[in-house]
DNA sequence: GGCAATAGTTCATCCGTACAACAAATGCGG
DNA sequence: CCGCATTTGTTGTACGGATGAACTATTGCC
């Protein structure tokens, strides 16, 4: 499924005699015997935990090429690891010895996802089946808040989860914290969240968790991972633009099911796309960016609603209006936003929308003009198929995201588990 | 440097019960003994490849954390498959054994790059050293061709040259076509050429290359990768935007050194990207595209010029004009292009932007503007420093990123070379 | 009940790296 | 000029991990 020709890593061809490139760019390391281990650790562990039906010890040594003798032993470990388990034997009717299904093991190694956003306080476990074990969501109204408090109560919450969670024997893998703003992940940094009111803060310290570890993203990012998940009647993208309407615009970009992130995971920023130069000034000092049109406020003023209004109004409002789902013009924001999200595709070449946060509700009312823009004016179009479609996860998304990311890290490296 | 938070690959965890995800991702496959060989060749190679000033077998091994044994049998193989020469031991004025510098082998396995432009045919042949070994390039109007003319002419130009190449001992390792167009990686099929007037064509045999392993991308991409060489006086980026201006504007993304291509590699069109959206209409459709206002028929029209004029004009006539270079409002361009820039940059999160094409030479003319439209428009610019600059890799830069292309695909693989 | 079929385990073998010892080639101090 | 420290490169042994074949375990079917 990669496509790119063969352009995996650094280049590194110099021109003789030109002194530059002086860093020595260390690479992944040399590989030694037990990279080998690690290496099929991996392989094994996510050919049990990718396939819909249950593998056998066989069925993962065909399934990755794996000698039987080999994946035997693997197996055993990541059972010892508490990472897969076995269900009893099952005689499926045909010939020979029955063999053991293999699945991920429920309740013994969990990832844990925190948020902060302008109206909530979260936490949600899951178990690496995807099974959420345990969850808190508080209510508030964070604008302009305290970050010591507010992270504070976020940390009890935290605690009070994973205190239950470990009494019944589970392991906390890890942490991921959600936060609505620019994040730098190289220094654990929020830069600044505006509608919290946050700037050039450390927030893990201040959740006071102590030697857990917690990294931090950004919130519409872990959400677009929450996609990852499918839905219940839908596959999910292994490829996609995500793009969440709220107060402000958030957006993420994954590629072959992981975030493409630029060079400091400061990229999505499809809110203060142009999309008139004429139009309304935006609180980012540009004019006419998305967020003047598809931002919450926006919409809610041209449905002529107060801007603070609840989304169900606005679909309330839509109905009564007897605006046809389906139909266009229904609000102003469709065109707006197809058009940034042309620019989008344009740019990235990912043929794939998903729309959550607002959108995800006010779809039906969007689907007709954003489909038509993107059809405009997406230069590839005659030649691809164009998917837009409403966000699977459901609230808090972000939560769901960052418990997964963090089991994503377990399973990627395994050996750390045995 | 690689700052996403351990998002390497697909994640795959799964919510138990729900079918999906049917397909198999076989992922890389097994890790076997020689799975080791082949990625500390690659290792070593890298190391030799990658360093200003030779390194020594100690020196690789001390680079690489590899054992000195171990890469005294890999630097072994590699000088067999003439990949890497040793100079004549240095006596470096310390004690000890004196080292054996080991350098990239100069004028052994070559790399073809070839390219059908609107005005030009061409043919390079780099070196491991990225020394041009030879070149052809033969101008021409091709607007509206027979392909398969052209191509066989370009086939020709490439006999004669990989000819008297494998004259002198040298190997070719493999061929990569630049192209102006939507190209498909997976197929190697051209989708469509505007400015030649070719569609839905496959056109690797119409070169009559025999069994040489061509490969087909699109040309601003490969033009891209030429910028990874550096100039002489300015290092390379690892990760940047460039754009090409022309008759129409190409983009690509590098980002880690490697090429960013989206799902089909139909990413960075730039060109069509919205500008104002009560503007001209674009030969694509759309309205306000930045082809209508950073294209080269704009530029010249915009400065009182034929629209086929060259672009020595276009400077004569800026120079004539007395626009101060450095001055803004110079070209209606400038504004236009930073702020198409500054969506690619708001969605992407990479903040150097080299310029190629007509831009190279018309930068100082266009850099207030793009700067100060980059400055306005891109959320993150407090935080970031943005680097706008010309590109480095002199006329035909395709040519060279074709073949520097194949090379590291070589690099990327030593061990069928052994 | 015997046989074929499939799952899982055991064991000798092979491959590649690591570590240590050794050989080669130099500078330096006496 | 000689001995010694120093660094480079090579040789030989040990070890870890994957393999394939042989073997055991457990079922369905005639």
């Amino acid at each position: 499924m990669n496509y790119c020709p063969g352009l995996g890593y650094s280049q590194g061809v110099t021109t003789a005699g030109t002194a530059r490139d002086t860093t020595t760019r260390t690479g992944p390391g040399a590989a030694r015997q037990h990279t080998l281990r690690e290496r099929n650790l991996e392989l094994v562990a996510r050919a049990v935990f990718e396939v819909p039906e249950p593998l056998s010890r066989a069925g993962v040594a065909a399934a990755t090429g794996l000698a039987r003798a080999t994946v035997s032993t693997l197996v055993d470990q990541l059972v010892a690891a508490r990472l897969v388990r076995e269900l009893p034997a099952v005689t499926g009717g045909r010939a020979g010895r029955p063999a053991v299904p293999l699945v991920p093991a429920p309740r013994s190694v969990v990832g844990l996802g925190l948020e902060v956003n302008v109206d909530y306080l979260g936490v949600r476990v899951l178990d690496l089946t995807g099974d959420v074990v345990s969850e808190r969501v508080v209510p508030g109204a964070l604008h302009d808040s305290d970050p010591a408090v507010v992270l504070g109560r976020l940390g009890e919450l935290a605690r009070e989860v994973t205190d239950g969670v470990a009494a019944s024997g589970m392991t906390v893998a890890g942490a991921r914290l959600a936060l609505p703003g620019l994040v730098d992940p190289r220094t654990g940094l929020l830069e600044v969240a505006p509608n919290l009111g946050w700037s050039s803060l450390d927030p893990v310290p201040l959740l006071g968790l102590g030697d857990l570890a917690v990294r931090i993203a950004n919130e519409a990012k872990l959400a677009a991972l929450a996609e990852l998940a499918g839905g219940s009647d839908v596959a999910a993208p292994d490829s996609f633009i995500f793009v969440s309407g709220d107060v402000g615009i958030g957006g993420a970009v994954v590629v072959d099911r992981a975030l493409f992130l630029g060079e400091r995971g400061w990229n999505g920023e499809i809110g203060h796309v142009v999309v008139d130069p004429a139009g309304p000034r935006c609180s980012c000092g540009a004019f006419g960016c998305l967020e003047q049109y598809a931002g919450k406020e926006a919409m809610m003023r041209a449905a002529g609603l107060p801007p603070d209004s609840p989304l169900a109004a606005l679909v309330a409002r839509l109905a009564q209006t007897g605006a046809a789902a389906g139909g266009a013009q229904a609000l102003p924001a469709g065109r707006a936003l197809g058009s940034a999200l042309a620019d989008f595709v344009n740019l990235l070449d990912v043929g794939t929308i998903v729309l959550g946060g607002a959108y995800a509700e006010l779809l039906p009312w969007l689907r007709a003009d954003v489909e038509a823009v993107l059809a405009d004016r997406v230069l590839a179009a005659p030649f691809v198929d164009l998917h837009v479609r409403a966000a699977q996860a459901g609230p808090h998304a972000a939560l769901t995201g960052g418990a997964r990311e963090v089991l994503r890290a377990v399973l990627a490296a395994p050996a750390a588990w045995v």
